[in-house]
DNA sequence: CACGTTGGGT
DNA sequence: ACCCAACGTG
């Protein structure tokens, strides 16, 4: 039995925004921990995966493991039907096929219920290729915005290259070429640490704790890229291997076999491999967030947004790279930039990019193969 | 060798929304002075004609004179990717066949560079078709949007008429006829002056210079018009003049072979026909303002941007006009009103129309020729 | 169903 | 001037 109860619906409607076009069925898998999501897009090049932990909400139970099979275009249409700052809850019985949504306006005179049928998703869990990087760029979501818009006027790809001097997006057209240089924030320059994902999208917060799919036996079969036909995206699906001609190169999706053995587990990892350089700035958190600008807090009212450093690009690098990837799919994934006022992209060469808008006590990541063959 | 450095990347972005649709490629005619566009509209049936000076840019050097072929639509998709008040520099080598761009934040954390692919353009420099003008009406720029895309909606064509009352613009159409009637601002109906485009954009600046368009032996053959197949738009080319059956008349484009003969002849012009009549209110600077409404300064921070009268309408008239123009043109035309807060409107009978927005040291101008037939 | 364009509001 | 929403088109 799921009972979860969100302050906003508004946060699960941007949420909805984001994805719907990218995937269109999806099984929010539910367990005692969190709300998670992970799809591979229509088209089976890039990866979402979502998380809502626990404590992202005001309630929350769930007895045990459920998948929730939904239609996100289903989902979608029933959450327009919520205002944004409605308390929505989400409830569905053991081996329920519709899930309940309630809407109660924040003074209670309005309650609105929904019942959306689900559906049986094959549940193909599908491992999340990565868990180290060699440089991450944390920079304003709007940014990042701003510039696969642009550069997605001029050309199909993007060329990411981080180095000392900044970050650089670089995209040729027919008409023309544009090349933006994004330099790093004073002082914000960072290398020697271990960079991978948090495991929450709290800021700072405990690195511990719930990570679905931090596999330590993953740890360093980083790139899971078949690097054949080159110059195009990768499929990260493994259904339609042998009998489509697609361009795409594909991920193998691994049998997530190790699910739920995890739990705890990534700060040991970090403390085991982070001899022999320059150790984190501040208080061993995990997200080597430098002490420069201590902004004055936005006053944006939401005591949990995180409002801190914002407008800076901050660059974490162990290592040059320089990855070529499809800007359809990094505008399609900008779309979340309503979710998060930062967003994160993490990088290794020949390695899917990593892009994370982390939010309260959640995240959305994308997972992008590079173009191989003009990196 | 072209630099010319914007102060505000915004500028170029305004001009190229304001004409995209009317011209899709088009010379820069790059010298030591200015940076110059004339073309022709898609349809051949009006002229532009854009004008920034040298003083126009916080630096600018034009080793030679250079034309650079652009096609409009490929130079709009580069300037929607710089932010409004980015610093904009335009490079192009001697010869070259690309354009940079490059766009600079303004703390410069943020540089972006665009080489746009340049185009050999058959530079049919074209004779602009009058120096001198029965009327002229300079009024607010979103006034006159207003009315032409209010008569738009009516009819496809205005009758403009000028005479001591004021402008008329009345339109006829099937649902409804319409008429709107601008009287001039106090004291503001002039006659008996010069009535000529100023040479420059620069309010009340000086009137001779670096004219390209003027020719002293063409300041009296006003009308290049042909008259037969009345009723309908002027086509401004020569290029299908024998062997189209377009319903539009055609101007005759003359060879520009005087081009510079005219440099301070302008004020001399004024000098002379300046008897008998209302001299202008302040001093002989060939703009005829009245010292009407003293206006605060706008507070805009540029000290070059004129901000007086732009909301008087001034009639300056030696003869009463009553033309007829397709609202489709005006109403293009009338895009550039985020350039300048005024436009002028220089008419004589059976001549094309100039419609005028001035900037800060440039212009953009429109030649349209009259329906005739009924007028 | 998605994208691009146009109009209206802040 | 900028951002958001709605409409129409591909």
């Amino acid at each position: 039995m799921l009972e979860a109860k969100l302050q906003e619906a508004g946060t699960l409607k941007k949420l909805l925004d984001s994805i719907k076009e990218l995937v269109t069925d999806a099984n929010f898998e539910c367990n005692e921990e969190a709300i998670v999501l992970q799809a591979m897009d229509n088209s089976h090049v890039a990866l979402v995966s979502v998380k809502f932990s626990a404590a992202a909400f005001k309630r929350y139970r769930c007895d045990r493991p459920m998948p929730l099979g939904v239609n996100l275009t289903s989902l979608n249409k029933v959450l327009r039907c919520a205002k944004d700052d409605d308390i929505c809850t989400l409830k569905a019985a053991d081996e329920a096929d519709v899930l309940n949504l309630v809407y109660e306006a924040k003074n209670s005179d309005r309650i609105a219920k929904y019942d959306m049928k689900l559906m049986d998703i094959d549940a193909d869990t599908l491992q999340i290729p990565d868990t180290e990087y060699d440089a991450r760029v944390t920079l304003p979501s709007s940014e990042f915005t701003r510039i696969v818009r642009d550069l997605s006027q001029l050309g199909e790809s993007v060329r990411i290259e981080v180095s000392k001097e900044g970050v650089r997006f670089a995209s040729d057209g027919e008409a023309a070429n544009g090349s933006v240089l994004l330099r790093q924030s004073d002082g914000a320059l960072i290398s020697g640490t271990t960079i991978r994902p948090k495991s929450d999208g709290k800021e700072g917060g405990e690195d511990g704790g719930d990570e679905a799919e931090g596999s330590s036996s993953a740890k360093k079969e980083k790139a899971k890229v078949k690097k054949e036909k080159g110059d195009e995206d990768v499929d990260m699906s493994h259904e339609k291997d042998d009998n489509e001609d697609e361009e795409e190169e594909e991920f193998k999706p691994v049998e997530n076999d190790e699910e739920g053995e995890e739990e705890q587990e990534n700060e040991e990892d970090e403390e085991e491999e982070d001899g022999g350089s320059k150790k984190r700035k501040k208080k061993a958190n995990g997200t080597s967030k430098p002490a420069k600008k201590p902004k004055t807090a936005k006053s944006k009212g939401k005591a949990t947004e995180e409002d801190e450093s914002a407008t800076d690009v901050i660059i974490e690098m162990n290592q040059h790279v320089c990855l070529t990837f499809s800007l359809k799919y990094l505008v399609n994934f900008s779309k979340s930039a309503t979710l998060s006022n930062k967003v994160q992209l993490m990088m290794s060469n020949d390695v899917p990019l990593l892009v994370s808008y982390d939010f309260n006590q959640g995240y959305i990541r994308y997972y992008l193969a590079p173009k191989i063959g003009e990196d």
